[in-house]
DNA sequence: ATATTTTTTTAGGTTAATCTAAATTTATAT
DNA sequence: ATATAAATTTAGATTAACCTAAAAAAATAT
């Protein structure tokens, strides 16, 4: 049985490295869950012994297949609780990433399949990502970051960071959902900001900092 | 903040003490925490000192008011979660307690307020027991045990306990539910079971253990 | 190639929650 | 009233997760 802290290490592990594609630094890992780099070398240590990680020390680690497969059951909570939140609790997309982090880790795989059945077995959570199945399998949407996005091309907002409220709420203040149809009308060179276009109407200003946190359909 | 340990002794002591009425002993703390006697004695000079519970050593403990006040908010976000799971996510009430005792643990006073109105505010939980309202008010139904039924009387299954699922699945085998009623047709001296009639036409004998776990109306 | 900087690990502590064994206090029995 | 038993506390360890400071390895710059 994985303890809490363990599991938001396999967590955090899984996303620096893109869904397991690349070795993570023990710097990133402390960084992303504010903590030393002493207690991540601890830690690793301790997740290697389990087979959760691949660990040569001064070289980072890699998710194993074990730990890739823990991982996706708590991202795929995560995802679920937050659909349930906002589609049956009427939380805003700003107010549930708290929360699932807390109940991602109830342990009960009756209560998350029961709850995927209540849910319609959705396949993206309010934010626009994708949910796991069962078996760990994720089906993502092509997507590329609005920053990417060139000048004079239309796409769909299909998913924003999940972990910022005040990022969150801002995007709401600006009238940009999941769905929202956008073009790039201009890119300004010297703060890397970007003109859109949003709902074919409303004309709004977007900081580098904003497009580097909103994908648009590809 | 109370950690996820002080709000399991707080509420052990709290259930103890039958809602605060009397002192408790650190065994029998122990005993209803699986725990040992030198563990809850260093936890309750903890509790102590934030003024959760009165202790003198060698003497037991009285919950505070405020201790009370901790206790019943996570009672009330256990008996809610248990409500949600056997509602809504069809659980069987022999397999709510478990969950329900890592779910009272979450911590988000909008989760729990927007849960209650999503349930429609209920009063009781699948197994009869009161649920405290927000200021942990208590609103229960004057009931006594089966035991303490009288030959001849007739009365109503009111509540049962929630913490053994075999018990409960044995309750339900036998017919035995909320809202059952029932007539005490015999008490046998010898080992203390009762004949009873169920629904007006099933007879049933039960236990000594099983009319201790079993409350009906008064 | 060597010096400097950055990253990572190790060494040695701390805290919360637990344990066993021993000491102490309280309760019970004769 | 005293002896014995039971309940409780204290003493001293252990474990998980964390920390700071020092040491070691790797990366970078000249
Ligand atoms: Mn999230
Ligand atoms: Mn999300
Ligand atoms: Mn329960
Ligand atoms: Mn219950």
């Amino acid at each position: 049985m994985l303890s809490y802290t363990e599991e938001n290490y396999l967590k955090a592990i899984y996303h620096l490295s893109s869904g397991g594609e690349h070795e993570v630094s023990t710097n990133s890992i402390a960084e992303s869950l504010q903590t030393k780099a002493a207690s991540v070398s601890d830690m690793l240590k301790k997740l290697s012994v389990k087979e959760l990680v691949e660990y040569r020390r001064y070289k980072g680690v890699n998710i194993s297949e074990e730990g890739k497969k823990e991982a996706l059951k708590i991202i795929r909570k995560h995802r679920l609780w937050e659909v349930f939140l906002v589609n049956n609790l009427k939380f805003n997309w700003d107010e549930v990433h708290e929360v699932a982090e807390q109940l991602e880790h109830i342990k009960s795989p009756l209560l998350i399949k029961r709850l995927d059945e209540f849910l319609g077995y959705p396949s993206f959570d309010p934010h626009g990502d994708p949910i796991p199945d069962e078996y760990g399998v994720i089906k993502d949407k092509a997507k590329i970051l609005l920053k990417d996005l060139e000048e004079g091309n239309e796409a769909i907002v299909v998913a924003v960071s999940d972990d910022n409220p005040a990022f969150l709420q801002y995007c709401s203040k600006l009238g940009i959902k999941i769905g929202t149809p956008l073009k790039a009308i201009d890119k300004l060179e010297f703060d890397n900001s970007m003109q859109l276009l949003l709902d074919g109407d409303q004309k709004i200003n977007v900081s580098k900092e904003v497009s580097e946190n909103i994908w648009v359909t590809d």
